[in-house]
DNA sequence: AGCGGGATCCAT
DNA sequence: TGGATCCCGCTC
């Protein structure tokens, strides 16, 4: 099954960058931050630390939503066991194999939704997933958790695939670049994936009061 | 066709 | 600690 074929089976009515009205109107002096493809061209690992204090935004229905990432988890690829990857490239994983700088956004126990960002070549499988989100603009709710911060940036399964340099959804660096203290910590709820679960891949901003409690 | 389980979150 | 709630992926 090809990639398009996967994302219409995972997600309904899927987004496309052409459904949206035209990007970022021409203005004098707008600078354009948005991360390009090779940021995501890069180890899980490396993508992970860089995503930290960068700005997640979603252009939906008129609404400009933004959130600052403030906590992250590495998943490696195939042999990393807490991986989705790790159990073969199926209809739901197939994005993650796919080229980097898109979004693998899956449905969770039956209730909430997850986003991540696709690392690394083409052919690897390897991404990021958003645990936390600090909200900058246009954010309802609350943000702590890789299921929160979707329901509350709008995201679901019809972002599945989508090109994260384009003009829906998309990282980019903030104006203002800030000192930050990373921790490392465990991932969350990996417990099954044997000695993968006692890694350091969970990341985030010390002292931060939008980083989930797990 | 059926079943077990999940990169979550919340109430008890 | 258990329930919500849906889909995935494997087995029969």
């Amino acid at each position: 099954m090809d990639r398009l074929a996967a994302n219409r089976q995972h997600g309904a009515l899927p987004v496309t960058n052409a459904m949206e009205p035209p990007a970022v109107p021409a203005m004098e002096g707008f600078k354009d931050r948005r991360l390009p493809r090779t940021f995501y061209d890069r180890d899980a690992v490396s993508v992970a630390y860089a995503l930290l204090g960068k700005h997640l935004i979603h252009r939906s229905g008129g609404a400009t939503r933004v959130g600052r990432i403030v906590e992250v988890e590495a998943y490696l690829g195939p042999h990393d066991l807490a991986a989705h990857s790790a159990r073969g490239r199926t209809p739901r994983t197939e994005v993650m194999f796919g080229p980097p700088g898109h979004a693998y956004v899956y449905l969770i126990y039956g209730m909430y939704h997850c986003m991540n960002v696709v690392v690394e070549a083409d052919g690897r499988a390897a991404a990021v997933l958003l645990r936390g989100l600090e909200p900058v603009q246009h954010i309802e709710g609350r943000t702590q958790g890789p299921g929160l911060l979707c329901r509350a940036m709008h995201i679901d399964r019809r972002h599945n695939g989508l090109d994260l340099t384009g003009d829906v959804l998309f990282l980019s660096e903030p104006a203002v670049e800030v000192p930050m203290t990373i921790v490392k910590r465990p991932r969350i709820g990996v417990d099954y994936a044997g000695h993968w679960a006692r890694r350091l891949l969970r990341f985030y901003l010390k002292g931060n009061r939008f980083v989930s409690k797990a």
